[in-house]
DNA sequence: CATATAACCAACTGGTTAGTTAATTAGGAC
DNA sequence: GTCCTAATTAACTAACCAGTTGGTTATATG
């Protein structure tokens, strides 16, 4: 069925014609654009300019502008899941395993801003596309199986507060790390201030893995006491009207 | 300059040709259909069919689809400054103050879906509108100042601890009550669970406070002794690495 | 070298879309 | 009622754009 390019003339300089290469031309063009443009703002005219390849290649590799889209979607999820790295840090300190796993999700967010983009647009489009992905989904088990084992052992040794939910911790861990990247356009506009620079961004990484390990490390109960009525506690979900 | 439509009589039934309220209707369906499809995935000839108007009309009244985009924009913006209410907050006690000012923003998210996917969306365009606007930032000038206000008071008193910067604490709260609504599609999809049902909300509320509050009350060095070299101080800026 | 297969391309198509033209008509002023 | 201005419209246009048609040519295989 699949016949073998390599199979004469071995790692030869490659021939003009490439199937292989000229599909990988095609995904990163097709990523760029996508990134850039957003799904709808995405042309397929020059996703085919930009991978210097006619477009009707685009169409004899890709069922369609969606379809291409779809595949940079599945990648790009992917590669967040190999670089978040929960498995090593599972049975690590629960605090040196909670500061590297929000290290690295904030890291990971840094490196690659194309996540951070596809990310958004994908959720303009209420998530239509990933949601025909067969691959992406299963990848977070494992993580909020992490998560909870964390959570477990840095509540028995009595370093992190009771009652978390892996849900919104992870969530929090998410929002703290992309929020201040994907819309960074009109915050550093509004705040005068580039909200990515490597100084800020430092900054912010500091400030991010502290407010996640304070809040962990803030025993709810305990101290909350400072004043009046506020006083929290794990039962507090009861109280909370969203008026 | 102006006439007045009202001049002759009065608050009788209007007729048929009613400038504002034609303005009025095309501002609202613009609304919808920017927020459902995005600035690139909007159709003029939608919004004058969901108007009910002809579409040279919406040409008649606004300069090109961007103009009306930049309208519908600056609003909203202006809409979420105003229920951030920081002003009656600032001379409440610090702690409660905080708190309020939490929930008040995580509130007015909640309850102005369109706001999040209007700021999602101009960020994926680099917040090239929103820069032409000329009202929109000063909004925020007073917000960074009840911050101020509220965090140097809490520090004063012994309840908040010393060296957050206001603008990534403002970040960081905005992050906490905006990324699990921006991003509720894909995270719905990857948790299997609907993170908009009214039980969640209300959760995530209550989590969301307990981390700002939780952050801020725990007093960075004096409690993070707990391990090895991950100890913070105020100076960790420095230490920082962004792999 | 003959031939089959797949890589690759120029030119086209049909539907869509932002914006325009050239008018018609309602209503207020005098 | 006449006349002016602004509200409103139908029909049009030129550019755009995803996807197709109908090929040509490189290359592996026997």
């Amino acid at each position: 069925m699949e016949h073998n390019p390599r199979a004469h003339g071995s790692l030869r300089h490659k021939p003009v014609r490439n199937s292989e290469a000229s599909q990988a031309k095609i995904l990163e063009a097709a990523r760029a654009e996508f990134v850039t443009h957003g799904l709808t703002g995405a042309r397929v005219d020059r996703i085919a300019e930009q991978a210097g390849v006619n477009k009707n290649l685009i169409y004899h590799y890709f069922k369609s502008k969606e379809d291409l889209y779809l595949r940079i979607l599945e990648g790009i999820y992917s590669d967040m899941r190999e670089h978040q790295r929960d498995l090593e840090v599972r049975d690590l300190p629960p605090i040196e395993g909670m500061r590297a796993l929000v290290a690295h999700t904030f890291d990971h967010f840094v490196a690659t801003p194309d996540l951070i983009r596809l990310m958004s647009i994908e959720n303009i489009h209420y998530a239509h596309y990933l949601k025909q992905s067969k691959v992406v989904k299963s990848l977070y088990i494992p993580l909020l199986q992490t998560i909870k084992t964390l959570l477990a052992r840095g509540q028995e040794e009595g370093s992190f507060r009771a009652n978390v939910d892996p849900v919104d911790f992870y969530v929090s861990i998410s929002a703290l790390a992309y929020f201040h990247l994907s819309n960074r356009y009109t915050l550093s506009w509004i705040f005068n201030q580039k909200l990515d620079s490597p100084k800020r961004l430092a900054q912010r990484r500091a400030h991010v893995v502290e407010m996640v390990l304070g809040y962990l490390q803030s025993h709810g109960d305990d101290l909350a006491g400072a004043t009046q009525t506020t006083r929290k506690s794990s039962r507090s979900k009861n109280r909370s009207r969203l008026e």
